[in-house]
DNA sequence: GGCCCGCGATGTGTCGACAATCAGCAGTTG
DNA sequence: CAACTGCTGATTGTCGACACATCGCGGGCC
């Protein structure tokens, strides 16, 4: 385990304003699992994370209720909170989940984007041509870059309801998954041009089809997984 | 308002040996807020509230986050939590994902379920037809009822994250609902025979055909609902 | 007469403390 | 030698208290 989460902001010049305590411990903490500093399973200790972030255990609490409500955290009654584990098994709902949420999303992105955002979005991807892992086609750009793609998109799916529960938790366990040694969709560049498709049939306002496209990428991320899975035995 | 939450588990014989405080408060929360005994967009006081139920605001607030989690509550840092909203139009948005998810759920479900359950779940229809309110053909037995073969199917699918999307934030929005005056899904009685159309399917394992049915179900309310929604303009 | 300012009261965010419970270990016994 | 029992330490759930922000209201000013 890593001791080094940093409590930097413990009481900074920056007297956080409008973000309560629980706020900064909830993105902290997200961003401590997620990274693996806390890692699956670990057992999580309130009066220690208390200290190591400088807090009391109230606010921490809190935290831990929201990583809860994140399904990062699981906790037992009166055995502490544990960090959830995410592995291929699980990984495997996750994306058929996200399979029909994610085309219900383009769909309706497709519907409703206008000309600007679809520039805009198309930006992203040029932009993400030129990073340097994904001209190496080394399969290592998911965590921020994908999602951020696919986030957009759900974001203009205009659905809050559909943003607050992919962004609020399925993504958040997306995240989690800990084993991504073996890439999850190989061949960035793939992904890559899978995404142009998709921006093309949302900018011609194909509904219909940019939800088979985004369904299929997914897919084949997914079966990807399954077969990582099933090799696992 | 209605004053009278009742807090006669404040410490009744029944010591709680395996539920903690919060968890109590969720419920019963949960319950008021459902029932309409807090009415949506009431500001809900944490001094008040914990008095009422007979604790402190600690496990009061773990309540409320918890509440926060599932979206019916919503906190605004400094302004103390208020009942989530949700009118005709978040429950369009709603819907579409209900469509979406419980589509999907279907056909996982229609893929693996055994014979024992279906007829299960066949029996919990035929109990549904002999009810009063469905048999006078009245339109309001949605709330536990309906619901009921649909949580079913989806516990059914075998995906416990979908599952936990559902159950855990969708089911809670929808019951949300506050002005089921004009009935949701008019007319049970063809709500019921659709029910079993898409247990038939489910039966014979065509899952396709039990995923058509299913979102073909979910999408006539959805109709209904966006139909309502115009009239109101 | 209407708007701005300052004041009091309520409420939220945070903290430290206490009792009950659980995990781990030693000692003992079959 | 293995399993059970009792104790000890730490941790969790819960409570009450305090500082600061926010909301509502009355008085003064333009």
């Amino acid at each position: 385990m890593d001791q080094s989460v940093d409590n930097s902001f413990a009481d900074g010049p920056d007297a956080d304003p409008s973000k309560t305590l629980a706020t900064h411990l909830t993105d902290r903490l997200v961003e401590a699992i997620v990274a693996g500093h806390l890692s699956s399973g670990e057992k999580l200790s309130e009066p220690e994370l208390a200290n190591r972030f400088g807090t009391s255990r109230g606010p921490l609490r809190e935290a831990l209720q929201r990583l809860e409500g994140m399904r990062l955290v699981e906790r037992r009654p009166r055995q502490g909170a544990r960090v959830a584990m995410v592995g291929l098994r699980e990984l495997v709902d996750l994306y058929a989940v996200r399979e029909a949420l994610e085309g219900m999303a383009c769909r309706l992105a497709a519907e409703s984007m206008d000309a600007d955002e679809v520039h805009s979005l198309r930006q992203l991807l040029v932009d993400h041509e030129r990073r340097p892992d994904v001209q190496a086609d080394l399969g290592y750009f998911q965590a921020e870059a994908l999602t951020d793609f696919h986030f957009r998109v759900v974001q203009a799916s205009g659905n809050p309801e559909l943003v607050a529960m992919l962004a609020g938790q399925l993504y958040h366990r997306v995240r989690l998954y800990r084993y991504r040694s073996s890439q999850i969709s190989r061949r960035p560049q793939r992904a890559l041009k899978e995404h142009h498709q998709i921006l093309d049939a949302i900018e011609s306002r194909d509904g219909e089809l940019a939800e088979i496209l985004m369904r299929r990428h997914i897919h084949a991320a997914r079966l990807s997984i399954e077969q990582q899975l099933a090799a696992d035995r």
